[in-house]
DNA sequence: TAGATTGTTAATCGATTAACAATC
DNA sequence: TAGATTGTTAATCGATTAACAATC
């Protein structure tokens, strides 16, 4: 059990995985899962989800194993995601339009409650069920819905300048779609996704399939 | 220099942002750059950038620091991104078709030439320049196409069949933004996306805003 | 030459996993 | 009780970074 004890980034992406297998169960009706079965299911080394589990208390049962629903509920309070999280969206071009859309938050827990965009083009349409907002009202907004975290999906060039008005609109934490670093004070957690990114490790091991024993790799 | 070395995965996502920041530079005509300007750049540490470049030979001239246009052509090369990368996309839903619209992809040498789909409603129909196909068409396009990555945007349960049919159109890496673990032959690359799950890693942080000594983090 | 910066080694730090006593 | 599986310790493994000789 904790008390400054720090969690490791990876425990946490780790909890998501087992939160989402664990709601799926719970759905299926399953009762008991041990690690050994967590194994199977994800491949992740079960000592590593029981030393994960380590960090936040006892879980399970000597013998038995974890009892599903209860696990799911204790993890899901863990990450704050036994309550609806609301959510702002800054940027609706096509991949804003599509998170917008995207079913899995909902399932998880995650509302977007709010959508802006710096194009008065866009500005007072209506999209889902939200309409766009200007991004100069952003402070204004979230004074009233106090949401604590954001999705950035705007172009390159104008993230750093969205990031830091979502902090002057106190989010807390910024999940960033644009391929930059963003320069934000300590306190507000960051976190990137970067499709590109991910696509240029692939393209390294395609040149791996001709010459076999040049650029191998590490994975593990 | 190297000959059988493993290049730890972690690298070849800093070789990508590397990357991107030397096509940037180079098209700002900064001639040089040296280890400590990377640093202030994007926060990776000066030393573990010299270590990555060191998996595959000498880049830079002691006392000097590193050509940009040469520096950039070389990772381009490694990552082979010197020519362009085709991608075949499967499942144009609201995520698939904003990954064809992406503009940085082009920009980064990545060329989705194919886009499938199950639903029939959707096949034949034109999104930008492509005609959307029956994904069962999908082994024969690719005997043509010769594409060696693929992008999986279908709702989970049908990923990994869509993974299998990939497999067996000769595709040799997936992008995976489906929040499951595929089951493929050791041979096939996979990275996943998954932005709920990055959600989640933030929405822990949310919590740790209120009590502040619980809760606590190890970033790193 | 003096100053700067590389490439690489060695030290540090952190994450993963095997092993096992505790216990259901 | 015998078998199974936890929680945790200790060992292993890998990644990061400080330090420095080489060299432009």
């Amino acid at each position: 059990m904790p008390g400054g004890n720090k969690v490791p980034v990876h425990t946490l992406e780790r909890l998501a995985t087992y939160l989402s297998i664990l709601t799926d169960m719970k759905g299926r009706h399953i009762e008991t899962i041990s690690s050994t079965d967590i194994e199977e299911r994800t491949g992740i080394n079960a000592a590593q989800f029981r030393k994960d589990l380590s960090y936040f208390g006892e879980f399970g049962k000597p013998g038995i194993g974890y009892n599903v629903p209860d696990l799911q509920a204790r993890i899901a309070r863990i990450l704050n995601l036994d309550r609806t999280q609301k959510v702002i969206l800054v940027g609706v071009g096509n991949l804003g339009s599509a998170l917008l859309g995207y079913p899995a938050l909902r399932a998880e827990n995650f509302e977007i409650v709010a959508a802006f965009d710096a194009n008065p083009a866009k500005v007072g349409r209506k999209i889902w069920d939200l309409t766009i907002m200007d991004i100069s009202s952003l402070t204004e907004e979230n004074a009233r819905l106090q949401a604590k975290i954001a999705i950035i999906a705007v172009p390159a060039p104008a993230a750093q300048e969205v990031a830091e008005r979502l902090a002057d609109a106190k989010i807390r934490t910024i999940l960033n779609f644009a391929p930059i670093v963003l320069r934000l004070p300590r306190d507000i957690q960051t976190r990137n996704v970067d499709f590109v990114q991910e696509l240029a490790v692939l393209s390294f091991h395609v040149g791996a399939q001709k010459s076999d024993n040049e650029n191998e790799v590490d994975n593990s």
